[in-house]
DNA sequence: GTCTATAAGAAGATAGAC
DNA sequence: GTCTATCTTCTTATAGAC
């Protein structure tokens, strides 16, 4: 890995644990094992860092998404796949969405990023929203409204059961993030949010 | 007010926008009207003040939560209100305690503080989930509990129960607290979010 | 209680040697 | 590409006049 890419890494480990104000250009280098003027010779300035991250995590994560089809205006791979849905594989995308999120050492810290610097303009305010609100819900409402379709689910707005499925899931991340010893009962916790989400929209003859 | 409550006010405004580190004495001195070292006659240090503005909003909470028994371990009187519930007052005290949280000018500022630093220390940390998290939770938790063994609502797990009907709010209140603009539509989607719940866990035959 | 003046240090960033 | 030395500005905080 090289000097460049080092110094991303330590810059964002930093900014997500303290926020971009609180850390120190010395501090970041200091991470990195060089002194702080050798830094400038990567970046222009701190803000630069900053906005490379800012870049550098945008990428990953449109390439993540549209693995997904997270970001587009169709859901219908997806859909395919869980129109064999079952409970534990309901179960399954829940905890595997959750604990991606969760454990994705880049996800992660870009997220606790944004979670602190959110509020400092509204760019940031909007990449938040996008990535943590907008995107997974219309996601998860295309796949219920697919399933719907296919009569394995009882009719509903699919944007509130989007809501019912992935509230719960973003709440136990944002705690996560706060309080990682909380992992195992947050765990437990959505495991019985996804079966009781099932037991309610799942039709009984499905399946 | 006097001058003193004045500079925890201002001081309040710009750590809930741009956090602690970011905003220095001088700029909460001119935010009050006067210049920086007249500030040290009321506080002997910044972070003086930060821990003032703790104590005060701990204290405005803790007054709060007990007149709506959230941080006890009962809910006697609520459940007594709730015992006479519709889907009406459900979507009542849902936008109620939405708006509440959302508008009361000291609550909203404290929690947009608390989010850009609770990362900082574990006792941030600890005092954003007890307020967002924990609470809000056992006291639902203990509502649901109650309207189950009334014979109101459908038997079910109440800690899941509460997930269901808080995490909602709590994710469309955040989302507002960065997109002012999109209450409107924050507000729509609790509503239906409340008719739904309803729908789910209400008992056909009840009312 | 407010001000001006100022200390003491930290921060972002540059110059120039190696 | 890394270092030391340095500049400049910002920041917290104090001293002391009014």
């Amino acid at each position: 890995m090289n000097t460049k890419s080092r110094i991303l890494d330590a810059a964002l480990t930093l900014f997500a644990e303290k926020g971009y104000h609180s850390v120190s250009v010395a501090e970041i280098a200091d991470a990195v094992g060089i002194k702080a003027p050798s830094l400038y010779k990567h970046y222009k300035s701190k803000r630069d860092i900053f906005d490379a991250i800012l870049l550098e995590m945008q990428t990953r994560y449109e390439i993540q998404a549209s693995s997904l089809n997270m970001n587009g205006s169709n859901a219908t791979v997806d859909a395919g796949i869980f129109s064999s849905v079952s409970e534990e594989s309901l179960i399954q995308m829940g905890i595997g969405l959750f604990t991606y999120f969760l454990h994705d050492d880049y996800v992660c810290r870009f997220r606790k990023m944004l979670t602190i610097e959110q509020f400092h303009d509204t760019e940031l305010a909007a990449l938040y929203t996008k990535q943590y609100n907008d995107d997974p819900l219309s996601y998860q409402s295309q796949i219920f409204s697919m399933l719907g379709a296919c009569g394995l689910f009882r009719p509903a707005n699919t944007d509130v059961m989007a809501l019912h499925f992935y509230a719960p899931l973003y709440l136990l991340l944002t705690l996560c993030d706060r309080e990682p010893e909380q992992e195992p009962e947050a765990l437990q916790l959505l495991e019985q949010h996804i079966r009781q989400f099932n037991l309610i929209y799942k039709k009984e003859n499905a399946q």
